[in-house]
DNA sequence: ATGGCTGCAAATAGTTTGCAATGAG
DNA sequence: CTCATTGCAAACTATTTGCAGCCAT
């Protein structure tokens, strides 16, 4: 049996994770874990809006915001002017293309660190974000 | 003779990079290149308010903003709540201990890639950003 | 004199919050 | 029935911008 694409999945999906399924975080959640991506709250609003599913800024930002809390979107800080939220939350990297603001993901195979520096006494390591920030070359 | 602290060396400094070196230009730079250091533009502001200084906070920013532009500056993405300049520009990396908001150096040879990823054709890269996020073990 | 710089206040962008109405168990 | 969720609008925070006066060359 294939349940890639079974739509109880995401009921199934929240409520593992201690959130009531509503019809709006649903449609939320379809969008967002349709596939690995990174996305603003703005662009959710709009794709939920052409979709059809009205579903109000408020309420797009509480789920953003339980979503990330319940460990179901990893919050990434790339550019100052928008927030993003990054629906793989397996880790990996980001190359950040500063002339176009494209986010290219990187594969965790893809870094590897020979050295990391010793951590403060009595805390332990979260996440180690790395972003490789390109620009086009002049040539 | 030491010019460690001689005060003529920030008005140097922003002439070399082209920048007029104004009142409060020279003061924001005395401030921020006293030592590595990552500061906001609200406890910049505060400083200077208790040195007697007064810049307003609209030339903060534009001041920021220029020395960042110039090469003088680097800016942060740590916290979605704060934009941070960091006074050293050389490359290194940092801890972010997530409890406190505390940002920790970390010297460039305390972390060591094996691998890094192939870039898009036609990029360089500009900066690698490594922001190791650690949070106090629960003990 | 000319053009850049500064400060104030108003504008903007992104996100959060209060609260009444609505929906779920 | 009771409590959680939603949506609207207002509130907020951080930052940017318009513009008049000021300063440096």
């Amino acid at each position: 049996m294939d349940h890639g694409k079974d739509p109880g999945r995401f009921q199934e999906l929240l409520e593992q994770r201690g959130i009531q399924a509503t019809a709006q975080r649903l449609r939320i959640a379809e969008l967002l874990f349709a596939r690995d991506q990174h996305l603003t709250a703005e662009q959710i609003l709009e794709a939920l809006a052409e979709d059809g599913s009205q579903v109000s800024k408020a309420t797009v930002y509480n789920t953003l915001n339980l979503f990330a809390e319940k460990g179901l979107l990893k919050p990434l800080l790339v550019d100052p002017e928008r927030g993003l939220f990054d629906s793989n939350t397996r880790p990996h990297y980001h190359i950040h293309v500063e002339d176009t603001g494209e986010l290219i993901d990187v594969a965790p195979g893809d870094v590897e660190f020979a050295k990391l520096p010793t951590l403060p006494p009595g805390t332990e390591s979260v996440a180690v974000d790395v972003v490789i920030r390109v620009r086009r070359r002049d040539s």
